[in-house]
DNA sequence: CTGGTTGCAAAGAGTTTGCAAACGT
DNA sequence: ACGTTTGCAAACTCTTTGCAACCAG
């Protein structure tokens, strides 16, 4: 899916820093933590989830401050914040790669991307029937992820067994 | 879109009391208010919207109760909740109308269906090439409808007429 | 220095839960 | 009568905000 060093992680985070450059906004050490566990993350991490990383870091950053980073690297362009209904957001480093779609786990929350080519000519063809200026869009997929589809199975097995 | 009359929501109305009937449960008057007012409805209504249609209809009825009526709305199969990343979530009453997405307005909030034929046949494959089991999907277009779009034209033509 | 950032605690929004009183069957 | 539902208020989760102390340029 993708190469296996986090090449474009390293480069989000240099170009994050930039951005704060130019701007000339203070590069301080808790919003370049952040910055780095997002952007290099190839997960889709949660508030909590980033709070977890830092402290694995041996970091207490204030929660206020995880939020208030991620309007930065939101507004930077270089993080996109998405909602998969489950109460809470979670946020996605924009790496190089194209539109995708999210395969997101019922029971385990896990992520996946997959390729929406195939879906591209579509949606602007639906927009314009519904005179819908079109901004973006959002395909996902709900289910289980492999592995706990296969877990469900066995629980299943088990719950049929005759006793 | 859809036949002018509400045949559709009444059928449903009358869907959920006899699914009510057949588990025992009782058809409290609050319940019966709230199942009527989402099912017969063609938007996809918040929770404040529930409530200020209550209160139109003279009755005042707690919060807590419009989310336990929810709960067994949703449990019953006859409406279905939407989280469109707005802080909040929605509830659509399930027509007999097919599968499909929405157009939701960033401006307004006003929500819009689609028909998701043209998906319908990529998804399942999608799901396979991931290992995923497919349960439920999301296919959303977010932008501005057609009233905001007009109005955002106007908006921009006037900040740019020379001062 | 000076303006932006931090941490804390308090506030805020949406939602859920505990409990006694009220209700439907 | 019985079990369920209701309304209220308190609790809860995620997120935002106010403010004094702090830090980077």
């Amino acid at each position: 899916m993708f190469p296996d060093d986090n090449a474009s992680g390293r480069e989000l985070l240099e170009r994050f820093r930039s951005w704060l450059q130019e701007r000339h906004l203070p590069a301080t050490r808790p919003r370049d933590m952040i910055a780095a566990i997002v952007l290099t993350s190839r997960e889709h991490l949660s508030v909590d989830g980033i709070q977890r990383r830092l402290r694995e870091d041996g970091a207490s950053i204030g929660l206020a401050t995880i939020y208030r980073s991620l309007d930065t690297l939101v507004e930077s362009g270089l993080v996109r914040a998405h909602d998969f209904g489950e109460g809470f957001r979670r946020f996605e480093p924009m790496h190089a790669s194209a539109q995708h779609g999210h395969l997101v786990c019922s029971r385990c929350g896990q992520v996946t991307e997959f390729s929406t080519d195939r879906f591209e000519r579509l949606l602007p063809i639906v927009s314009d029937e519904h005179g819908f200026q079109h901004h973006r869009h959002r395909v996902e997929i709900h289910g289980l992820c492999r592995v706990c589809r296969d877990a469900d199975i066995s629980a299943v097995a088990r719950a049929g067994r005759p006793r």
